[in-house]
DNA sequence: CCCTGATTCGC
DNA sequence: GCGAATCAGG
């Protein structure tokens, strides 16, 4: 399909009238994408429908053209490392706001790893088991339980009341 | 992950 | 000129 009067007239028209890209593409069919709608709309000169562009921050050039699609695959987000600050697990952090709840690292101030755990300690899992910042609390235990007293708190926690307060 | 427009650049 | 690929956001 090619850029016809009336499907550039369509197009002026549908993008006054304030619709997407992708929903003009729709609408002139003949299986053109909105990227040519979008390509289109920039070289008629029409783009910035809304609000300026102002956004400034030339973004780098890309690397384009990658010769080896494996050269796309290494790049450094950044240092896992250094962002390893211990999260709350998501189990933790779904908890209802129980009255009594200290912050939590008040309580599991020992965290351990799976290493240094022992039989008397809590085996409650803080952070995201498979980062290497995976701790246990670690917080004295009754032996015949697998949490500190705080976390058998939560773990038996009855259903009813939980659902109570979740529901809240 | 869905979507949006913006941009680059091989064709 | 065209538009896929890719970007930065929402």
């Amino acid at each position: 399909m090619n850029w016809t009067e009336e499907r550039v007239e369509l197009l002026k028209k549908l993008w006054a009238d304030g619709l997407s890209a992708s929903q003009i593409a729709a609408e002139l069919g003949g299986g053109v994408t909105r990227n040519a709608v979008i390509g289109k709309v920039h070289r008629l000169g029409l783009s910035g429908r809304v609000k300026a562009v102002a956004s400034a921050a030339p973004r780098p050039r890309k690397p384009r053209a990658p010769s080896h699609p494996s050269a796309t695959l290494y790049r450094v987000q950044g240092n896992a490392a250094l962002a390893a600050v211990p999260a709350p697990s998501a189990e933790v952090d779904r908890m209802p706001e129980v009255a009594v709840r200290p912050r939590l690292e008040a309580v599991s101030c020992e965290r351990v790893t799976i290493m240094d755990l022992r039989e008397c300690m809590c085996r409650w899992p803080i952070g995201d088991p498979g980062r290497d910042d995976f701790r246990f609390c670690g917080t004295r235990a009754d032996p015949a339980t697998p949490y500190c007293n705080y976390h058998s708190a939560m773990a038996y926690q009855p259903t009813t009341d939980r659902r109570r307060r979740n529901a809240a």
